[in-house]
DNA sequence: AATGAATGAGCCTTCATTCAT
DNA sequence: GATGAATGAAGGCTCATTCAT
């Protein structure tokens, strides 16, 4: 039955987003996605060929591509399309309510040099990169050179997945931190104020 | 001969902290780490006790705080204070001559609660926090609140290790990307001048 | 197939059995017991969970508690059922021809306080105590204290324990020694001869 | 200096009869003997070329083959020489104030094939045997045969020894058990009257 | 003579993967 | 098509023993 088949893969793909996020790849172990999938040891293997396929196919980042598209056609500044951004990208990381995105996976392997680093590099974080280099563009113009836009985008990027990374850090240093919506608020508030600042404080430099 | 003893502990700590330094604690095996420092591969449960043992032997943070020290110590304002510390920082996270130093490990294992975390976030992180956080306070003086300098704190701190966590992402985008000194320089120099301003462009909005 | 996995769960366990008998608990290797099963080295794990775990299902009392029901509901005077039980019980510590009796592990085991020694006691030694010693009850009557007859169940199990304990001894002190029928048969005659004149013995002592 | 040699020596064997009485030979390990030696790693491979070596040297049975002789010609009828052997023989086994006799090693050491076994059995085992069964002859005269003395013997050694064994059990069976120097002459005392009467019940049957 | 650093065989266990059914 | 029993490589660790000093 066809059907079974596709539910039992589904089903497979959102345990094993939810393990991967939350424990790492690595240290996500086939029996237990297939114990909390309610499928067969050897489900992974079947349907994904390995571990590694599986990784693979739990990397969707169509969420991340639509968010950018709709960034991009949304009736606002540049600046104001920042904020949203930063926010939105944000809830990705951070918000404990969503189904585990792929993009808290793709952080976590950003720094462990995983089999699927390749593919994550081609399908997300090239593209994102070059979303938020052409967004940059837009709000200091012509003023910086291609490399300073790089490291904008860079420092943009990188205060936004370090709340992802060091989240078991900064737990540990103020415990009572909690990423509630409201709190995801104000911390995308923080960095784009920050980054907005920044870039026009370099962007000045130029100018001189 | 209890100079062989030592050279041999310093051996193994040296490779270690080159292993763990390359692909994480978890994925090092001791028996690389004892081949490669040419030992036994019961050298490390001898002389560390086990492979936990090694890691807490291998993250030494004396560098990390000397350097705060000899920055606080500095006859400096605290905006050229922040710009060299930056430098300083960076060049003990990305700097591939360096023999591997702890706190590139305490990079790695930032996101992976390692056997260790605590220890790191201790003896390093804490301090390192607090030491950023008083350095914020004398650029920006009470005009931001503690939460705010604790974002700003973050937004610094994560520009920074970033270049280090996304080394291997970064050497796919930008393969001529090379960390030597004028490199680390630059990128310094950008994380300095785009954080104070971040810092400054907030100071102004709280102070409306 | 089920039926092969039951298969080699048992072969395991006869095997298992039967190394435990020959050199105990902790000298026995997991290795060596899959060699001999013809399985895997992973198959005790696998279907047993650790070593501790394949000897936890090795000691299976069964037929020493049905041989107690069995006894404890013949038609015959208690001293016959003493010496009764005396014969089946040394059969089972003795005889090689059995399939290395869980009663075997459990006289090695008595003095090795090993990981299963509470469930030993629980599961065996507690519930043939409490037998014998309704059974000397039975025979001493109310001449002999609770201690007395504690002491009587200590010396008939001992010397009962002694032959499977000492048989490495004893088989070097009189090589011509081997536990077939007869000799067992012999051997439990003269514990319970000599048990029986010695309760009798005591019980005279205590009237006076 | 040869006088720290034998000290060292001498200590090392005291320590040795200590663990191995507590935990067994298998289980003791050289640098736990070592450690509390006060001695070096390599010592017990220097002083007495191996683990196994240690082992033979700290079996000592002259204690015991004192005891035989000193009954042997104690001024006194056989029943009550059996009756003092007893009680000697079980204080050498239980009494935890003796600087662990070599037979409490003995005693553990029995059933478990140690590498010492035959050493055990040519040195203490062997002569004790031989001695019990003079004694029993003397005690039952030549009503019972050869193989009879010899179950008698069996059956005094394995119920004295029984005590040594199963003491982990016999804890856990009866919480109050310490074998203090009234509880072991109770014991003594037991063993003595049971075996007496049960000898002298075998006689009267050999005559029938 | 005596040390202690170093050895290497061996232990139990874990895990992704395979293959007969 | 789908299962789950079985696999085997590899991991960290322990321990008696060795050997240069």
């Amino acid at each position: 039955m066809t059907q079974a088949h596709e539910q039992t893969r589904e089903r497979l793909l959102t345990v094993a987003r939810q393990v991967f996020s939350e424990v790492g790849f690595q240290n996500a172990t086939v029996r237990e996605i297939c114990r909390r999938a309610d499928a067969n040891v050897a489900a992974v293997n079947y349907h994904f060929g390995s571990k590694d396929g599986l990784l693979a196919e739990a990397l969707n980042f169509a969420q991340l591509k639509a968010l950018q598209i709709e960034n991009a056609q949304a009736d606002a500044c540049p600046k104001v399309r920042l904020r949203l951004f930063i926010h939105d990208f944000l809830s990705m990381l951070l918000d404990e309510g969503r189904p585990s995105s792929p993009c808290q996976i793709m952080a976590r392997e950003l720094a462990n040099p995983s089999p699927a680093l390749d593919q994550i590099v081609r399908d997300a974080l090239a593209p994102l990169h070059d979303f938020l280099d052409q967004l940059v563009h837009e709000i200091v113009g012509d003023a910086a050179t291609d490399m300073q836009r790089r490291c904008m985008v860079s420092s943009i990027f990188g205060q936004c997945v370090h709340y992802s990374h060091a989240r078991p850090v900064l737990q540990r240093l103020h415990p009572k931190l909690c990423y509630d919506a409201a709190e995801i608020a104000a911390i995308a508030d923080h960095i784009a104020t920050f980054s907005l600042a920044g870039m026009s404080g370099i962007s000045l430099t130029v100018k001189k």
